[in-house]
RNA sequence: GGGCGAGUGAUGGAAUGGUAGACAUAAGGGACUUAAAAUCCCUUGGGUAAUUUUGCCCGUGAGGGUUCGAGUCCCUCCUCGCCCA
């Protein structure tokens, strides 16, 4: 008997649209807002695309049965690069490629039986939408937290654009994985450092978050403190200079304590001071040649720790602020000009990568720290204090696990010692701070260059800001002007939204944004002065339109703010977000952000986003390589769904593994879900006489008013319907209190509950499957089973949605099984439990026992059992060890 | 190089420190059938002993440790994945 899910589903689709789920109430009693990272509709979805959505889905369903009220919106990511690579391929319009699968996509959700509310849909392409886009990008803009910047930029050769810091994966474009390059450009950015700090410390208010994308965002923020120090330039080259650069360099460093080990500086080839630095050179060729070179290098090349680091000296040198000592200045890219001020001291003895670069090009190698207790003669008072044989034995240390010895080998020249010693230790040739401990000489010196106006205190952030300007078509259009006499001025909030021409575009990419030669677009009057001017030609990263989509939601139709403050304070925040962790430092970080700007500007009443987040695992193909469509080794959801339906795809996707982990997608897995759907079709169809048995939660017979304050009774305790009877009269359920189906209908509801509210899904539908496994061998009849049966359609529902729903009213339950209550359950003893025996930790036997005999009960039994009785007999029995209904052990 | 995570049958995967391998898949055997599919039942970690019931040994990447007892906790190492260098 195969059941016929095409009808079904048809059938129950139908009936959800018509009764309205999950469409929550004007204003929600106990609210719960669900959200999954919405998709980029790039044709139809594969079943990659879907675990995502069938996460979300089936815990929208049951905590609608726990009674609360839903908000589970689903819209569209529509802006972005594809579409536009698809109208230069194919000349396909960018927008009409894009409503078109955005159409696919949404029926293939249907199909899915997903629960949208449908009214508040998204897309972030259309003009009431990115017209906010362009409202936050003002906004900002009002907030001195937008500046346009010309700097080196990561440049992605093959989608000629800039891509922001975020996007840079490896050194490579996240989207096509071309090399970045370097290329110096004037772009747009958000302010997003002015909020680091914020960003970081408010990392512990999310408890709901995964450690691991905790750990990401730290990272990725990575705050370091130390100290800015200026090294100067001597007196003559300040006088060649022209270009007002300063006589001063600083230097940030988070180890002060090796300042007099500095023997050289290091300059980031993108940084002004090396160019300048090189026009001066008496070897400016040889420079320049270096810088033009290094530019084109990826990241990923220059700072990678296997290369051979290389530079050009400039035959500058700078005066050492505290020894005042001359130390060469050169450029090298792997100082990245995003670090610090873009200088590196270069400190040889105490510092790897410095240390091979010194060694290479014979730079001085000077040890200002040295390990403890190391060095007669450095005066340190640990060192002499300790004997003459713990000394040696110390010494000895590194040559036994060589690879741990990063200590120099102190009695060899300072020029022969082997590589860096980065730890802490003694300082010495330091001036006035010898013999200190270096941790302490950190401190130290970081005062005693403040107050002596040579540096000063800082705190360095690796986050940059994001850079939010693209050189492409398919974005929002940035609402900036240029005009010739007033300089750069923001379109007026009133003239919003920046419509994206649909004429006369040519796609073709030139390294510039193709809104630049519109001609329409493009001339317009200045807002100030009224005299010609152009509007900025470039879109925003889509990144931006993601930033701030979860409010959208709220009040998707709303043409007089980007939302009510009503309807923000009635959800906010998301109490669970679905995604993949792959956005831990880009959308995830982006999306704080925004989140903590509007909330300083009052527009929401909340400075985080997301309560909960739950990150998914991949779908894999057979050879372990990530689904997609690019690979062709994705598998579709439209001929799966003709062949075998939504439940099954739905139960698939979660019977592959936890779905916190990645799952290989094999064809394997279908037959399982598919026979086990059968059988519970078979069971209730060869049951169905049993009828809609002892629920008392029926929700048809009940007025819709009655109906709406039940359903919110569980709220007040949502999470505990735990302990709470089994929904069925007392007095029955004397009369199988003692059946085992009873003991295990109990231990499935509360197993599926727990599951449910650790993302357990594949081992609740274990748990079904094991209970659908012995109502087919339960010889019980009459109320229990019948109630069971019920309870197995409840329990089920979250997963297959629409076999549960029809199968629900053949047991002649008349309301919808989403509207009906999540079954209680309660602690049943069984009557009698297997108890192992072990003899030396080892087990020998099990017996069964009836439940909750005492150990000298127990031991007695085990006196007796044949097996154990042999082993015991005349032996010294040393210990036992009773763990009551599960085990004893003796030992001896 | 640093941080985090993972490593369990033929396969996907289960196991609050308490009988490792739940639940499935695949395979083999049987029932039904003219036959096949579907369905139902049985077997299935490895080794070993015996006529059977069954017994014993080994087994969760490797090696140590803690414990009456370790897949689980601790240490060292190997491999893979992710992130940061």
């Amino acid at each position: 008997m195969t059941y016929n899910f095409k009808d079904i589903e048809a059938r129950q689709q139908k009936y959800w649209d018509h009764i309205g789920l999950p469409a929550p109430p004007k204003v929600p009693h106990k609210k719960y807002y669900i959200l999954e990272m919405y998709p980029y509709p790039s044709g139809d979805l594969h079943m990659g695309h879907l675990k995502n959505y069938v996460i979300g889905d089936t815990l929208t369903r049951y905590k609608l049965m726990c009674g609360y009220d839903i908000l589970h919106p689903i819209g569209w990511d529509a802006f972005g690069l594809p579409a536009e690579e698809c109208a230069i391929e194919q000349g396909v319009d960018p927008e009409k490629w894009t409503l078109h699968n955005i159409q696919v996509s949404r029926s293939t959700f249907r199909l899915m039986g997903m629960l949208y509310d449908w009214d508040r849909e998204i897309t972030t392409c259309l003009p009431d939408y990115y017209k906010w886009t362009q409202w936050l990008f003002l906004k900002l803009y009002e907030h001195g937290l937008v500046y346009r910047k010309k700097a080196f930029q990561n440049w992605c050769p093959h989608c000629q654009t800039v891509l922001a810091n975020e996007q840079v994966e490896a050194g490579r474009c996240w989207r096509c994985e071309t090399p970045v390059r370097r290329k110096e450009l004037k772009q747009w950015f958000f302010k997003i450092t002015q909020y680091a700090e914020r960003l970081l410390t408010d990392i512990n208010k999310l408890n709901g978050w995964p450690e691991r994308v905790k750990t990401l965002q730290k990272n990725w923020i990575g705050k370091s403190e130390g100290l800015e120090i200026d090294f100067s330039l001597p007196a003559p080259l300040r006088q060649a200079k022209r270009d007002g650069d300063g006589k001063k360099i600083p230097i940030f460093t988070t180890r002060p304590d090796t300042i007099y080990g500095v023997t050289f500086i290091a300059i980031a080839p993108e940084n002004e001071l090396a160019k300048s630095l090189g026009r001066n050179s008496n070897s400016k060729k040889e420079v320049l040649k270096y810088i033009e070179n290094s530019l084109k290098r990826t990241e990923i090349e220059r700072t990678s720790s296997t290369r051979v680091k290389d530079g050009v000296n400039t035959g500058k040198y700078v005066i050492n602020p505290l020894s005042g000592k001359k130390a060469e200045i050169w450029i090298a890219d792997y100082v990245l000009p995003s670090y610090g001020t873009g200088v590196v001291m270069g400190v040889p003895a105490h510092d790897q990568r410095d240390f091979e670069f010194a060694k290479k090009y014979k730079i001085p190698i000077e040890v200002v720290i040295q390990p403890k207790g190391v060095g007669a003669h450095s005066g340190s008072t640990e060192a002499s204090v300790e004997s003459a044989e713990t000394l040696a034995t110390r010494l000895r240390l590194p040559l036994s696990q060589p690879k741990r010895s990063s200590k120099p080998e102190v009695n060899t020249p300072l020029q022969n010692i082997k590589q860096a010693y980065a730890e802490p230790g003694v300082m010495i040739n330091s001036g006035q701070f010898n013999g200190l401990d270096s941790v302490k000489g950190v401190e130290k010196i970081i005062k005693f260059v403040t107050q002596n106006g040579i540096g000063r205190r800082k705190v360095n952030y690796r986050l940059r800001d994001w850079l939010i300007s693209r050189q492409r078509y398919w974005g929002a259009p940035i609402p900036m002007i240029h005009c010739k006499k007033c300089g750069v001025v923001p379109v007026p909030f009133h003239n919003l939204p920046v419509y994206l021409p649909k004429q006369g575009i040519d796609f073709t990419p030139k390294g510039k944004s193709p809104l630049s030669s519109v001609p329409d677009f493009i001339n317009t009057k200045c807002p100030k002065c009224g005299n010609p001017a152009t509007r900025d030609p470039d879109t925003m990263d889509t990144f931006v339109d993601s930033a701030w989509y979860e409010i959208r939601y709220l009040d998707p139709k709303n043409e007089q703010a980007l939302v009510s403050k009503k309807e923000a304070e009635k959800w906010l925040p998301v109490d669970q977000y679905i995604g993949g962790v792959e956005y831990a430092t880009t959308h995830l970080l982006y999306f704080r952000f925004i989140t903590k700007f509007l909330y300083d500007i009052g527009v929401l009443p909340v400075d985080e986003p997301v309560e909960n987040l739950f990150n998914q695992g991949l779908i894999k193909d057979e050879t372990g390589q990530k689904m997609s469509k690019s690979k062709g080794n994705a598998v579709p959801v439209g001929p799966f769904l003709k062949e075998w339906g939504a439940d099954i795809a739905r139960l698939t996707i979660l019977f592959l593994g936890p779905p916190s982990k990645d799952g290989i997608w094999s064809v394997k897995g279908i037959q399982g879900v598919s026979r086990f759907l059968n059988r519970v079709y078979k069971l209730v169809n060869e049951n169905a006489s049993v009828g809609a048995y002892g629920d008392s939660t029926e929700a048809s017979v009940e007025s819709a008013e009655t109906l709406a304050t039940r359903l919110r009774l569980p709220l007040s305790q949502p999470k505990r319907s735990s302990k709470s009877e089994v929904n069925m009269p007392l007095q029955e359920e004397e009369n199988f209190k003692n059946t085992p189906l009873y003991r295990k209908l109990n231990l499935t509801i509360s197993k599926v509950e727990e599951d449910l509210n650790s993302f357990g899904y594949n081992t609740a539908i274990a748990s079904l499957m094991e209970f659908t496994n012995e109502l087919y061998k339960t010889q019980e009849r009459g109320s229990i089973f019948g109630y069971s049966l019920g309870v197995l359609i409840k329990l089920l529902a979250p997963f297959a949605p629409h076999l549960s729903e029809e199968l629900w009213h053949e047991l002649a339950h008349t309301g919808s099984v989403f509207k009906s209550c999540w079954p209680g359950w309660k602690e049943v003893e069984a009557k009698k439990v297997t108890l192992v025996i072990e003899i030396n930790g080892k087990p020998r036997a099990t017996v069964e026992i009836p439940y909750d005999l005492g150990e000298e009960e127990v031991k007695k039994v085990c006196l007796h059992n044949t097996r154990i009785e042999g082993r015991i007999k005349g032996k010294n029995i040393k210990k036992i060890i009773f763990v009551q209904n599960k085990l004893i052990n003796f030992v001896m």
